[in-house]
DNA sequence: GGGGTTGTTTTTAACGTTAATATCAGCCGG
DNA sequence: CCGGCTGATATTAACGTTAAAAACAACCCC
């Protein structure tokens, strides 16, 4: 017989709480937290009458009160950069969406943060948050020698993973990155497999971890084969950069007859010498840019270039951070991915009709 | 003399709270809560030494428990897409960024929401995000005509706003939109004023009342200047079908010379087209996109688009929203932005060189 | 000087959850 | 049949905040 308490009845706004449950199914609160968060220590048939009630009503636990009452919200923060005009997308747009399927599949939510430009305004945006909210865990990307970032964050104790290796070596760090080495040596070895022995590099200044890494693919490339490694530029990764490069390459007194660059941006600089000097990219010279960007699947001729496996990326930093929550004693994972070398007709000499 | 309470002292995790300053500036939590939520109802005095405790400590109200408490997270929630492939992009990032910025300088912050694709997966994300965590308000994107999101929303009576405005002509609803028609309008005047006569129209199909909307603006100008009509294609938004319909206008028997997307995919597959057939764009055939993709900037030469004010976008949606939540009794806002055209190489006839 | 008004501050209780503790029933061994 | 043990469930208290109510002080008016 169901007794009719003077109880208040379903929430007025839609919201179940576990009291509700707990009375539905007649046990306590703490019981139907049990059997949703410590399911051995209830009586089994208790526990499947209790999950029915929470199926019955439509339950779903308040994260804030959980948040609260654990000081663990369930959320993961990530800080967007604002994007800059004259570069091809970087990519950010994938990655967050998968970044974000990733963390909801595992359980997570991704909640964006803003700070000024600088390290200094990102920390302080982080070490904000963290107070205002009790973040689990942060998300970083472009990581670099030296990060002041991970500094910060380590010295709070808070869970993070990078995408982006820690260039200094350092092991306690949970990272996924790209192989931009092993990915750049492909290109390198595509346009050398068609013949071409002039292959000359254009990469980013020296500062760049990133691009020293790229360019070592290229160089690793080249010794294979003894090919010379006198063309190279390492300059802004800009439009304009690369087109001033790529005429210099030309004007040699042995011009190069195929540009692997660090960039896409950089590639459609190298388009637009071309462009400008009446050559046409693959039957004249190779081009191959770097990250496939949407932009270099809508040029004619397309551009080859290379695609992170930027969802394998997501999914791994989630990961990363499950286990760094989980408090899992082994040692925080490095991940690193290859790209794929996606070859168009900018470095194909063949007919250019079918371009993509 | 301040009494030495056998208080548990500064917070272990560096987290302050209202207790702990009421504590340090000798009131009760509640006043501390009063100084900044309604400053009002203390004396100046009492409040000056209450915030220097603050200050002081650097407290920072906690979320959770204001959220458990007062049923609202200063949580604002978006749906990402998965971006498609072929596609310039859709500026996502960039508007990720500023709504962002513009939720946090409001006091809010922006969590990002998954679904599985389709309508009514997007519904439920939304409701079992409801249910767990007291979210404030929605951003929608690309609202259509009969809109079930848009229905769901307001029947659970949360605030939201839409980028994109409401076709059916609901002025219940909170939208932040672009004038597709003026900007096609500009677009379609100012290669009238390069002299062009023969302007066809490549748009998106019928069912697309952004597309519709945009077809109305080559429209109006080419009426207005007693132009003809007859060039017009209704087609995906896809590079392929740009440069199907642009090899059919180029094969008409009096032929276009200029042509104007509705998108910079379609613009590009049409400058995919003059390629094919030896054609320059610019000094042979002019054309136009709309989006002003990062891709627009980079092809050679520069594609000539109209640049959606996406900032001024994501500042309005917060805004609009924020007048919701302030229970702002006036008419939910329309916004009607004006995008604005980017002149570059491939709508003008001069020399090429400087084609940015 | 009782009763009211105003202005300031404190107390109480509640938001929904869960760790820690308490309770209770059943069982075992002596 | 008592003390101890085990397993299942219930009770208590706390996370940090704030609305509502209560308390208190100062002042004013007849």
């Amino acid at each position: 017989m169901v007794r009719q308490h003077t109880s208040r009845g379903p929430a007025p706004h839609g919201h179940v709480t576990l009291a509700q449950v707990a009375q539905r199914a007649g046990v306590s609160a703490q019981s139907v937290s049990n059997a949703l968060n410590n399911p051995d220590r209830l009586a089994p048939e208790t526990r499947k009458r209790i999950l029915a009630a929470v199926e019955e009503l439509g339950y779903e636990p308040n994260l804030s009160a959980r948040a609260l009452r654990n000081r663990s919200s369930s959320l993961i923060a990530f800080k967007m950069r604002p994007s800059r005009p004259d570069k091809a997308s970087l990519l950010m747009d994938d990655f967050l969406y998968v970044l974000n399927a990733a963390a909801v599949e595992a359980g997570y939510h991704l909640i964006l943060c803003h700070a000024e430009d600088g390290p200094a305004g990102e920390i302080k945006a982080y070490r904000d948050l963290l107070k205002k909210t009790s973040i689990d865990a942060f998300v970083l990307a472009e990581t670099h020698h030296n990060d002041d970032r991970v500094a910060a964050l380590r010295s709070w104790g808070v869970p993070f993973a990078s995408f982006g290796r820690s260039w200094d070596g350092d092991d306690s760090l949970a990272w996924v990155d790209v192989d931009g080495r092993a990915g750049t040596r492909a290109a390198t070895d595509h346009v050398a497999a068609q013949g071409h022995t002039r292959i000359g590099h254009i990469g980013w200044l020296a500062e760049s971890e990133l691009g020293q890494d790229r360019r070592e693919g290229w160089l690793d490339a080249c010794r294979e084969r003894d090919l010379e490694t006198d063309l190279q530029a390492a300059v802004v990764d800009s439009l304009e950069a690369g087109c001033q490069a790529a005429h210099r390459m030309l004007d040699a007194s042995r011009p190069a007859t195929a540009l692997v660059c660090a960039s896409d941006t950089l590639a459609l600089g190298v388009m637009r010498a071309l462009h400008e000097r009446g050559l046409r990219p693959g039957v004249d010279v190779a081009i191959t840019g770097y990250d496939d960007s949407p932009t270099a699947a809508l040029v004619s001729p397309g551009l080859t270039t290379l695609r992170q496996p930027i969802d394998e990326v997501g999914r791994q930093l989630i990961q990363a951070i499950d286990n760094l929550m989980a408090g899992d004693p082994r040692q925080p994972q490095h991940v690193l991915l290859e790209p794929e070398l996606v070859v168009r007709g900018s470095s194909l000499p063949g007919p250019r009709t079918h371009t993509s």
